[in-house]
DNA sequence: CTGTTAGCGCATTCAT
DNA sequence: ATGAATGCGCTAACAG
């Protein structure tokens, strides 16, 4: 082992070994069985002793595969997220591909920016968590024949592979669990819709659900921004305190607002189940130690992340059929909050 | 805006704008002072028009700088982990930084393999969450000028740039709370120490003070690997039975075994804090919604994760002093679990 | 079986 | 102010 100030290159390799560096090269992309035996030997050990190892940054110049993957979500912050990316990774360490992350923060500007970022790297595909508003950019990944993959959130107009869940069978189910406990008014609690596909799958199943099972026929949707707590601490009031003869749960669209509805709720002193039922999106392991235990949708992220990479490499492995949108079930773990 | 099926090279748009590559290639690197106003105008358009984006693959051949930076974390899974990528990412996007994130599961052949894989990329920086086993990679790292940072965990016989908490006095702070409070027996849960540095900080503290203020002035540690429910319903359940006529407290060393302690007491039908009381290290925001409120040890994660990547930032720049030790504070959150 | 050559996309002398 | 030439580290024809 020999101490190397710069980084070795393949040149060294093929003087310390006295061969070529096509040689060297063909050594290491597995055509050492074309190699006579003594030369394998000697370059396996130069290899060694100088503690060689190819640049990726100049194979992926050449044979234009960089061995990345761009991975683009609106908030690693959510569970979700992370749970997707370990997927992602699962397969990716498999074959030899590495995972640039990416934040969004729901921003389409920073969704672009991430993008263009992502380009300059030459990924070699994209798995995206999208704001949806960037098309244009998407299309010129296409056009770069590197295989797009959404998760979660799907862009109708865009031709694109795509990983989500069952969102309206999944809210239907809930629903029909809740009205089947006696509730007789529920209300969705969502963050803004805005062309966020899943939240307006939820929202659309909820809206003809609710308005065929709440007492009064009328859907109660409350959409609202979760940054601010006012809002929310008014909305989950005057929801509570209308019809106080009615039975009233909570479905929550996500994660993150169902803690905070949970939250509120707590500060209101409204006790779960008795006073309100809730249930919400997006599980995670310490729902179960929160009031009665919190009722919850699991989405299986892990497995979305797997599908999604998988779906990358076959794209990489030449399949161009149509774009293929796969969708996988989501789970209602019950516990007490209903 | 046109369509290109394959990605437009810096030589298409010298051609579009009529004007060598080295003039492109001076634009692109902002000096655009030292070119005619006219070309620059005509550059300006070709790249547009074309949709011109360098490609880093090349640029960091040529100039070796990846503008890659690696994030090694033992478990992305703990929200330590996305709290401190978040911090990393900000400064990163700040100064055109992007970040392959891997994922070691404490694994130290995982962990090397990774480290080997950020290499061939040409990472130009590596910040890690140590395993502590791969002390000769690290060393190449060194070697090839590439600045490492550890978070989190040190390496004691490495000299390099770390950004840790304090753990031994946050520990002392949050034990003289508990005892304050009148608990007699306080024990310490912790995954297995092996050469973890925060885990082992935790334990010395704990053991000097314990034997100061535990009644028989014996520490009780337990040291539990969390993937066996057995071994820990065990060990709790030890714990709570023996000399039961003292006030006992439970100090969970990480968030992880935290939950899984919360999750046993509950299971095992004890309250908190009437039967025992419990605190642990790691904050998030639903603690405040499990049981009474769990009182907690924040640590400043996000922070870290900015510190850490500063560190490298300045070392890319060309600082050579001494390795350097930042140390940030945590802070005890009080909740009604004591 | 193996070496020579060329070129991936770009930045950088070095001339001019 | 700007173009021509060179080479970063590597792979892939193409010869031999």
């Amino acid at each position: 082992m020999k101490k190397k100030t710069s980084h070795v290159t393949i040149t060294e390799v093929a003087e310390y070994a006295g061969v070529s560096k096509s040689t060297v090269s063909r050594y290491i992309n597995g055509k050492a069985d074309a190699i006579s035996p003594q030369k394998v030997k000697k370059i396996k050990k130069a290899i060694e002793e100088l503690n060689y190892r190819p640049s990726k940054l100049a194979q992926g110049l050449k044979v234009r595969k960089s061995k990345l993957i761009g991975f683009v979500v609106a908030d690693i912050t959510n569970p979700f997220s992370v749970a997707a990316l370990r997927g992602v990774e699962e397969v990716c360490d498999q074959y030899g591909y590495s995972i640039m992350v990416c934040n969004t923060d729901n921003s389409p500007e920073k969704e672009r920016e991430m993008l263009f970022k992502l380009i300059d790297h030459s990924i070699e595909g994209l798995i995206l968590n999208a704001t949806g508003q960037n098309a244009d950019v998407l299309q010129s990944f296409a056009a770069q024949d590197v295989p797009v993959v959404l998760i979660d959130r799907k862009m109708p107009d865009m031709k694109l592979d795509t990983v989500t869940t069952d969102n309206r069978s999944i809210t239907a189910e809930i629903l029909q669990i809740i009205y089947s406990k006696g509730y007789t008014e529920v209300a969705l609690f969502t963050e803004p819709i805005a062309s966020i596909s899943p939240r307006a799958e939820r929202a659309s199943a909820y809206k003809e659900i609710a308005a065929a099972h709440n007492w009064d026929h009328l859907p109660r949707m409350y959409e609202i921004d979760v940054k601010s707590k006012a809002q929310l601490t008014q909305a989950v009031t005057t929801f509570l305190h209308e019809n106080p003869t009615r039975q009233k749960a909570i479905l929550a669209s996500n994660g993150l607002i169902l803690l905070k509805i949970i939250s509120c709720m707590a500060e209101l002193g409204v006790s779960i189940p008795e006073d309100a039922g809730i249930a919400g999106f997006d599980d995670t392991e310490w729902y179960k130690l929160i009031g009665p235990g919190i009722t919850t949708i699991a989405q299986p992220s892990h497995d979305m992340g797997v599908a999604a990479m998988e779906r990358i490499l076959k794209r990489l492995e030449g399949d161009t059929g149509a774009p293929q949108t796969i969708q996988l079930n989501a789970e209602v773990i019950m516990r007490q909050s209903l």
